[in-house]
DNA sequence: GTGTGCATGTAAGGAGTTACATGATTGC
DNA sequence: GCAATCATGTAACTCCTTACATGCACAC
């Protein structure tokens, strides 16, 4: 940290600015997800209702993280079909411990349309007012019946290699959504009485 | 719908697309907040949690709005400080209503980087790991003070002018934020007996 | 033999953020 | 007089998404 340093830029493992898609990358393939189009795959019936992933994401994060030395790839085709392996470096086991030990906890970004809606519901008429109630509903109902049905029966098969916490996630995830659509039926059933 | 229009940008109220966020805006001034400064303020104290909106966002959206002839700008100064103050027109009000009409309903997006923390906490050690889910769980505690402390009791001014929802959204928000608390609660105790 | 899934990437674009820039007003 | 708040806007940039492009493998 001298203030002037000498060597700006230096030989091999290039320093990158690490986002938690990133460590999202890592920990998969620390989980043991090898390839990108699995990564992709996991995280969609995973890591979707916290930290959503793109296809064209996942490639160019997979080589920076092989850039900086903190996973290591191989070539691993199926048949005519290229394929690279990924797995986590010692030095990429570090820095994901790192980042799940600093204390800094960003608060949540959460983007919905319809809790929009309902906000805005005072410009609708009673009917349509709970017409709004009953789609929101409905919308919750439905992520977490998928939840409930694939994501979680998927989790739960980590937790035979000891790996709890995949699991964990869903179900808090998935008891949300439950208490969210108990929240909205009871709201619903008020609606359609009282006014 | 002519397959060759020969008037491709007619005269006055262009035609925009419109976003959720264009919306927040277009709903903020219905409900009787007329400056943007003001809208940002609000949204703040209210829409943050489903849908943040930063105010570099609110004035060209304003902007937009009143060019596509949805909102009426009027000058207000205070003082010798200029002010922007707007009101909705019966266009306005119309897309408004057609917007929360509509049947589709968007998905949720949330990007929570504590939750994807929890979601790869396997990496750590049992003593870490109890320490992840005491600042996941203050995190949500802070949030939920902070809408049952200020959130609600503004939105709760609201109902007084016949507005009732801007309190049910917060009131949704601060439920499941003391939903989510309760559970990593339990969550934690159960972690820090068995292990 | 054909559609679905596996597999990897690039290019263009959108939506929103932070930082910058400016200045008046009000309360202490 | 000085800080916090009111008030409006622009510019640069980031992050991520959709669309595009390509091709093998396998099951029906």
């Amino acid at each position: 940290m001298t203030p002037t340093d000498p060597d700006p830029s230096p030989k091999s493992p290039t320093a990158i600015k690490l986002s938690p898609t990133s460590y999202l990358v890592l920990g998969m393939v620390r989980l043991g997800i090898r390839s990108g189009y699995a990564i992709k795959k996991v995280a969609d019936q995973s890591t979707q209702n916290f930290w959503p992933i793109s296809l064209a994401l996942v490639y160019p994060e997979l080589a920076r993280l092989e850039g900086a030395e903190l996973l290591e790839r191989r070539s691993d085709p199926r048949g005519g079909r290229a394929r690279s392996a990924y797995t986590i470096t010692d030095k990429g086991e570090a820095a994901l411990g790192a980042w799940l030990r600093s204390p800094r906890v960003a608060p949540v970004q959460i983007r919905d349309e319809a809790m929009l809606r309902l906000f805005l519901a005072d410009a609708l008429g009673d009917e349509d007012q709970r017409t709004l109630i009953r789609a929101l509903r409905e919308r919750n109902r439905e992520s977490k019946d998928a939840l409930q049905g694939e994501v979680i029966p998927r989790a739960e098969a980590f937790e035979s290699q000891g790996l709890r916490y995949v699991a964990i996630a869903a179900r808090l995830s998935a008891d949300l959504l439950e208490y969210a659509e108990g929240w909205l039926a009871r709201l619903e059933e008020e609606e359609s009485k009282k006014p």
